[in-house]
DNA sequence: CGTCAATAGTTGATTCACCAAATACACGGT
DNA sequence: ACCGTGTATTTGGTGAATCAACTATTGACG
């Protein structure tokens, strides 16, 4: 076939750069955990928890809601919240009108927790990430993710 | 600050992007692993271990090497090697002139596990990311990430 | 040469996410 | 009101990755 060469490099090329994105992933998120923990003590998926639920008018979410913004399982957010609690940066709530539903509410420790963190983990997603983006980038980028993930569904 | 404004459009859009990335590595891992187990009973990270270790022309690589190159810790690494070898697909080998060191081999079984696994999982890997990429597009992201990469080390 | 800090790899203990099963409740049809 | 099916969440058990500590070996330097 005539256009083997061409679907070969394609393929190359595409190839490589998956792993880079791959490698990407690993190198920025264990950059993230690190200087969380180092900085605050505290492990990156509390983070996303809070930010999600403060992100919330109400400062709560359904469990359900939460586990699919923080890209886990129901079982897998039902343990995380659990942690928290103890911690005393969430609360869960029963949730009026549905019996069978609890909400993670923020508490007011975990506002605070919010206000000292935000500022030192926004730098670093700069420095490891975002910072080493162009606008015009950022827009390609956002753009394939969003396609693929609508492909995806 | 005069630019506040821009600078302020400018993270939010970065940010967005941050979030789709998240979500696509994790929609797109987890459609691959899943697919691996279903069609071979194969955990992905066999196969990465496999395809490494098959790129090189002896065949063999250093456990420090196979670490890095698929993202795991070297006591990882250990235990991922100490299971492909119950299942037969690797070997472990002293290293001639280091005797600290050892090398882990494909073995026939584990070369012949890539070309049954190999066709199916490009296809998959096409289909749910790769596929909804343009060349250009792709090149974008490739500079992207190795320019992160880069600065990372 | 001998000492000693660095390197390669493994092991023990722990953590955390997942699956599958269980529980508790909701809701539409009868 | 009752039943059965579907939804929300939790629980038990397991697998796999991590860190820290350990063993064995190397290689540089006084």
């Amino acid at each position: 076939m005539a256009q083997d060469s061409i679907a070969k490099t394609d393929t190359q090329d595409h190839l490589r750069m998956w792993r880079s994105f791959l490698e990407t992933h690993s190198t920025v998120v264990k950059y993230l955990e690190r200087r969380m923990q180092e900085q605050h003590s505290l492990p990156l998926a509390w983070w996303d928890v809070l930010q999600q639920l403060a992100d919330d008018p109400e400062g709560r979410l359904r469990m359900g809601d939460l586990a699919d913004s923080v890209l886990l399982t129901r079982s897998g957010i039902t343990r995380l919240v659990d942690r928290m609690i103890v911690a005393g940066l969430v609360a869960r709530e029963p949730c009026p009108g549905d019996r069978r539903g609890y909400y993670a509410v923020i508490t007011q420790l975990g506002r605070d927790t919010i206000e000292k963190v935000g500022p030192d983990h926004s730098k670093d997603e700069w420095e490891i990430f975002l910072g080493h983006i162009t606008e015009e980038e950022a827009d390609v980028l956002g753009k394939v993710f969003n396609r693929v993930l609508t492909a995806s569904r």
